[in-house]
DNA sequence: AGCTTTTAGCTAACAACGTTAGCCATGTGG
DNA sequence: CCACATGGCTAACGTTGTTAGCTAAAAGCT
């Protein structure tokens, strides 16, 4: 028998891939293993369990997206920086529905959990859109859920097919942008 | 065997419930059956499938989210009505985590869906909070998919406990209010 | 090189869950 | 009082997650 050369990183990968592919809900063990080209209890080589593996994918996601978000972010200050983080977080979501997935109702341990500090640097690539703005101390964590709320919820109604009727999504998006940039200078 | 005199609706009730309890994804079968007092295949008589019952905790809990916002708006009208209404959602979501979690992620067949009728309803009580503000005709759509995406956001990010760090979270969500209403007093 | 040790794969098997088939008692309508 | 539809049951099956235990491939040591 020869050897798959795997690794808990390369099994995360593919899992983070197949889960954009068939949806989140449908992510199985068995259709990884087949994916990667391996019986299904090998998988308990690289990863503890089914949930493991979820929180892994979790991670790996919310990584990618502070990198999106944050890379989006370079150069830019004002309105132009928080519409190219909306927009890099959005196309995130949509480009992996999957593995975003993974993310919600997935809750990190402790301060220490992988999970947290991943999910603290997505934090921290919108806490830097907010330093374009004049915000009073006391109203940075708030405006920060606001932002954080309302990306996360377009997106996800988005890629659950949340919005039923006629009017234009990307039309919708860029509205809301201007709606939130227009608030926080308010300030 | 004396009958359990079960119906369709009290085992969509009673499954709401247990969802409530021990979240959505650790509604069972198995364990809805033991609750309603009978054994697990009888559950068939009433549901099709699980994926059906789903569906049917889903029309419950989003004509019930309906029913709260319509209720609490009923004699309100601008920032009242926008406050009340987006309380009423955010306790219901609260309150209600487990049947609200059906709700994600199913899509309605198509414009007869009881899913997609209880939507619209729910729609319509926040229809109802714009009205009170003056928005242009062209902006009411875009305006509706915000208020959604910032309630739906903030709601399962607070019930995934995905807000992670200090500061008040009641506070938060009254400072998203008066955001909200600002921006859509200066259209 | 050769030997030992770790490890990544495998098969076999089990438990839990969703689901179907088929039986029987309960209740209802003529 | 009897037919019959119906809501409960037990038995059984397929799928999925998981564990146990075996074996061969790689890695390390002398």
């Amino acid at each position: 028998m020869p050897r798959a050369g795997l690794d808990p990183a390369a099994v995360v990968t593919a899992g983070a891939a197949l889960a954009d592919e068939v949806g989140f809900a449908n992510l199985t063990m068995g259709l990884l293993a087949e994916r990667v080209g391996v019986r299904t209890p090998s998988l308990y080589k690289h990863v503890g369990s089914q949930e493991d593996l979820n929180r892994r994918i979790a991670v790996r996601a919310l990584g990618e997206a502070a990198d999106a978000v944050g890379g989006a972010v370079q150069g830019h200050a004002g309105r132009d920086a928080l519409a190219a983080a909306a927009r890099a977080f959005r196309a995130f979501v949509l480009a992996h529905p999957g593995r975003y997935a993974a993310t919600i109702g997935v809750e990190p341990s402790g301060p220490d959990d992988p999970l947290a500090t991943a999910g603290q640097r997505l934090l921290g690539a919108f806490m830097a859109v907010l330093r374009g703005y004049e915000i009073p101390a006391s109203d940075v964590d708030h405006a920060l859920r606001m932002l954080r709320s309302l990306c996360h919820g377009f997106a996800t109604l988005q890629a659950d097919n949340g919005f039923q009727w006629s009017a234009d999504i990307d039309e919708s998006f860029e509205w809301l942008i201007t709606f939130a940039d227009r608030g926080l200078r308010a300030m």
